[in-house]
DNA sequence: GGAGAAATAT
DNA sequence: TATATTTCTC
């Protein structure tokens, strides 16, 4: 009785996280996206070196680059786009010679979305099997490095760590920090396997898109996230203890954080020390960019995901 | 060479 | 101060 209500549990919140997923159909790759159109240009960059990146074919007939490569044969040829000429030299590397070699890739924000990306593929992995590289492969991210996984599993994993000891010990005081994090690693939820044992590999072998249906779903979701733009968010959740607490469950209550911010990347341009990836669609963006069911369900158009859902 | 952990930088 | 990146070690 018990297991099954569990079960449903699972279901109910497998079935939440995959309406929340953005699917690769909403991302795009963001090598392309990392290269603005006045960007292009200072570097004199053309249109089929930024579509080199691979484009959404459904809005861009040009069938360039193939979206599976970037995983194993290009590490990350995108992001390394030396756009940050300006950055670097206001990091003060102290050489001008050298853009992109020594050009640090920008920071890469990893939000919700992203992370779902991320959980969803360490789930399918399984925990222990689950090593950067792999996870990398199975993100599909455009732009994602090795390194850039292996720093965040790190950092799930001290989560995971810490959901654990809670849920033992009882539950203690949780610092800032650690609410900080819980934030973005609640927003996708914890595979029980990770909390209970971590078994294997679920028998699934991960799924690169999630159903049309759940993408309608989204949209409505979306949509009522706009409307409630206000900046109520996940207040409580912060004060909660989810996971095997008294729901037995997750209470990511919260799809996504309030992103109050209109642009969704924000590069390095001309301002020194505001280099940031942002890789996250902001609700608004991402309606915009979502906002075509027909079209969807029509072509059944997928991008892939990328970190920079602009453009 | 890759993964994991720690240190450092922003 | 928090998070991501980089570096070091196994």
């Amino acid at each position: 009785m018990r297991e099954e209500e569990e079960e449903e549990e699972e279901n109910n919140w497998f079935a939440r996280w995959e309406e929340q997923l953005p699917s690769p159909e909403e991302l795009m790759p963001l090598s392309q996206t990392l290269i603005t159109p006045e960007l292009a240009l200072a570097f004199d960059i053309t249109a089929a070196g930024a579509a080199n990146g691979n484009l959404n074919p459904a809005l861009f007939p040009q069938p360039p680059a193939p979206p599976q490569p970037a995983a194993c044969s290009h590490p990350a040829p995108p992001l390394s786009s030396d756009f940050e000429s300006s950055a670097s030299a206001a990091a003060g590397s102290g050489g001008g010679d050298e853009p992109a070699r020594t050009l640090k890739r920008p920071r890469l924000v990893w939000t919700p979305q992203l992370h779902k990306r991320f959980v969803d593929a360490v789930a399918h992995l399984g925990i222990k099997n689950a090593v950067p590289k792999t996870i990398m492969q199975l993100m599909s991210v455009d732009g994602l490095t090795r390194e850039n996984v292996a720093s965040h599993l790190q950092k799930y994993r001290l989560y995971l760590k810490r959901m654990q000891g809670l849920s033992t010990s009882g539950g203690g005081p949780i610092s800032a920090a650690d609410a900080a994090t819980d934030q973005l690693f609640a927003s996708a939820p914890v595979p029980h396997q990770f909390l209970t044992r971590g078994p294997a590999a679920g028998p699934e072998p991960f799924l690169p898109y999630v159903p049309t249906a759940a993408l309608q779903h989204q949209q409505q979701i979306t949509a009522a996230m706009q409307q409630q733009q206000h900046q109520q968010q996940y207040y409580h959740q912060r004060h909660l203890g989810h996971f095997g607490s008294s729901t037995g469950g997750f209470d990511h209550g919260f799809l996504n954080r309030g992103m109050p911010q209109p642009a969704m990347h924000q590069m390095v341009g001309p301002a020194p020390g505001a280099g940031f990836l942002q890789l996250t669609p902001p609700p608004a963006a991402l309606s915009v960019d979502d906002l075509e069911p027909a079209r969807r369900e029509d072509g059944g158009e997928r991008k892939v995901l990328t970190l920079f859902p602009d453009r």
